[in-house]
DNA sequence: CTGAAAGCGCTAACAG
DNA sequence: CTGTTAGCGCTTTCAG
C-alpha cells in the first residue's frame, strides 16, 4: 500500500488506481515524521545566519527558500548573531532532528576546535565563505576581493586620488577581502596610491562614527568607498551632516547592492552581488551533498561582482 | 531511561545520574524525530508569510524566531508571495510533518472556502491580521486605524489643508484600515477635509507612478501621507523627481517605522508599529494554543502604534 | 503481484 | 523505584 502511493513499483495497474482512489476519499496524507523516521531524510534543511534583518540575508533566505521549496524541502531559520555558541548550539539541535544538511555564514574564520566539533557532527554544510584552506566545507560566496579591484579602479577612472576605504572588524572575512581587492588595486595602479582605511563597527551608526573621524584627520579625501551599502547609507548621512555634497564634493561607494540602495538619495553607486543566487546554488549543493551518501567532495562556487552605476559618485573637476 | 534524562520523575537521585554520565560518555543525543512522532509534538512551527525580503515581515521573524527559539522550537519560513494556493499547499506540507502550529499573514481577507480548509486542518494557527468577524483563529495585528488617525492628526496640526493618501489595493485589509482611520480623523476634523486618495500597488515604483498621477491631477498638494514607508521612499523620490522640496514643499509620512526611514534623507516622518514583538506575541499565542489540546478559544491581541517624529514634515506657512 | 511482518528510536503504560 | 513491552506511522523486506 505503500508502495502503491510512492513510486507504484511492482503494483498492478488496476490495484493502484483503487488504493490512490481510497486515499484520496479518506483524505489521507501521509505523516511525513514517521517516513522520516525510518528513511532518515527529513526534507528539511537548516540556515543558520547572523540576522535575517540584514536586507542581505533576507535575500539569499529567500533565494534558498525557494530552491529548498522546488526541491521539496523546508528551510528552517535561525539567527545566530555570529554568536558561535549560539550557532553550535542550532547545528546540534537541526542535527538531532535529522535535518537534511546545514546552510551557514560563519563570517569570521572558523577556530579550529570549533571546525572539528561541526565535522564531527557528520552532517552537510555549506558555509556562505570564501574556501578556507584545510576548510573540509563546501562553500558559495561572491568575489569579494575582484569586487574591491573593480571599485577601485572605477573611482581610479573618475579622477579621485583622496580616496578613503571604511570597513569592519579585521576578522570579518568577507569584508577583509573587499578591502584587500581595494588596497591591492590602488597600491598598483599606474600611480600607485594609498588609501586611508579604518576600520570600525559594520553598520549605520559606526559608519557615521567613522566618517566624522575621517573627516577631521583628512578633510581633503574626495571619494568613500563603504564595505556594504548600510555602512554607505551611514556615510552619505554624516557627510551632509558635516555640509559636504554628494557626489559634487565627495563620491560614496557601496558594495552588496541591496534594493534599498536605488531608493535612497542620492541613489547609491554600489558593487552588485548576486545575493539570490547564492542562496540558491548553496541549497542546490546541499542537496547534491546529501544525496550521494559516501564521497563527501567539498564543491566550491565562487560568484561574479559588478558595478552598478547609480548617482553617488562623480569625476573630480581638477 | 527515558525517564532519567527527560523530566527524571520517580528515579533514584543515584540512577540518575549514573544513567546521565553514561549518555554524556557515549555523547548521547536522543533522535527528536523519533520523539516527535510518539508525542504527537515536533517543537517547530511555521512561518508563512509574503516576502521575508520585506524588512518588515524580516523583523516579524526575527521576533518570532526569538520567541519560538526561547521555547525551544525551530521556526520553518515559507514565502507565499501572498498566493493563496502556494499559501495552503505550505500549511498543508507543514501540517503533514506535524509543526505545532502556524503564524501567517494573510493580508487580505480569507474566501469563506479557504478558511474553512484551514480549520479542517485542525492546526493551531495565528493570523497577522485585525480580527475578522466569524473568524475563529487568533490575530496578533497593530492597531492600523488608530495609526491612520494618528498621521491625520499629526498633519492637521501642522496647518496642513491640501491633503493626500497614497496606499495599496482595496482587499488588502491592514492598508485599508489605516485608510479608514485616516480619512475618518480628517472628516471629523473641526473644520472637516476631503482627502484625496489612490490605490495602486503598495511598493516603491507603485508610490512613484501614484506620485506623479496624483502632481499632475492635484498640484497644491501640500502633504502626502504613504501606506507604508517604502511607498514614502517612493513619494519622496518621484517628488525630488519633480523639483519638490521635502519637506518645504510638501510634507511626507510613511507607516511601520522599518530601519531604513531613519537611514534614507529626509529622514521620515512615520508611524512606529512594534514589528519584532508582533512576531514575539504571534508565537506565545500560539505556543499557548498548542499546550492545551482542548479549549481553542481564539486569542486576540491589538498593539498601540505611535508617532515617529523625523524631518520629512514641516508646518505649512500660510 | 500482493499481504504480512520487522523495525526506524523513542515514550508511555505496565509489571516486577 | 526499575526493567520490559507496546506501539507512534511509515518503509522495506520477506513470504505467499
Amino acid at each position: 500500500m505503500s508502495r502503491a502511493l510512492s513510486g507504484g513499483y511492482g503494483v498492478h495497474e488496476r490495484t493502484r488506481e483503487r488504493v490512490l482512489a481510497v486515499a484520496e476519499r479518506l483524505g489521507y496524507r501521509p505523516n511525513r515524521l514517521a517516513r522520516s523516521l525510518v528513511t532518515g531524510r527529513s526534507h528539511s534543511i537548516g540556515l543558520v545566519i547572523s540576522d535575517i534583518r540584514n536586507p542581505f540575508f533576507a535575500e539569499v533566505a529567500r533565494g534558498a527558500e525557494d530552491a529548498a521549496q522546488a526541491a521539496g524541502c523546508d528551510l528552517v531559520l535561525c539567527n545566530s548573531d555570529l554568536d558561535a555558541e549560539k550557532q553550535m548550539h542550532y547545528v546540534r539541535s537541526l542535527r538531532d532532528k535529522r535535518i537534511d544538511g546545514i546552510l551557514m555564514n560563519s563570517v569570521w574564520a572558523l577556530e579550529r576546535k570549533q571546525q572539528e566539533q561541526l565535522v564531527a557532527l557528520a552532517v552537510p554544510i555549506v558555509l556562505l565563505t570564501r574556501p578556507a584552506s584545510g576548510n573540509a566545507f563546501s562553500t558559495v560566496c561572491a568575489d569579494n576581493e575582484a569586487g574591491g579591484a573593480v571599485a577601485a579602479r572605477y573611482l581610479l577612472e573618475l579622477g579621485h586620488r583622496k580616496i578613503a576605504h571604511l570597513t569592519g572588524p579585521r576578522r570579518h572575512g568577507n569584508l577583509t577581502a573587499r578591502a584587500r581587492g581595494f588596497v591591492q588595486a590602488l597600491k598598483s595602479a599606474p600611480e600607485p596610491i594609498e588609501p586611508v582605511v579604518l576600520h570600525g563597527t559594520n553598520n549605520f551608526t559606526g559608519a557615521i562614527e567613522l566618517t566624522r573621524k575621517l573627516l577631521d584627520t583628512r578633510p581633503g579625501i574626495t571619494a568613500i568607498f563603504a564595505g556594504n551599502d548600510i555602512m554607505a547609507f551611514g556615510v552619505v548621512r554624516a557627510l551632509i551632516e558635516a555640509g559636504r555634497r554628494i557626489p559634487d564634493e565627495v563620491s560614496v561607494m557601496g558594495f552588496d547592492n541591496i534594493e534599498l540602495s536605488a531608493v535612497v538619495h542620492p541613489p547609491l553607486t554600489t558593487i552588485h552581488q548576486p545575493k539570490y543566487e547564492i542562496g540558491q546554488a548553496a541549497v542546490e549543493i546541499l542537496l547534491r551533498l546529501t544525496s550521494r551518501r559516501g564521497d563527501q567532495v567539498p564543491e566550491h562556487r565562487l560568484f561574479g561582482v559588478s558595478l552598478v552605476e547609480r548617482q553617488s559618485c562623480r569625476r573630480v573637476t581638477a
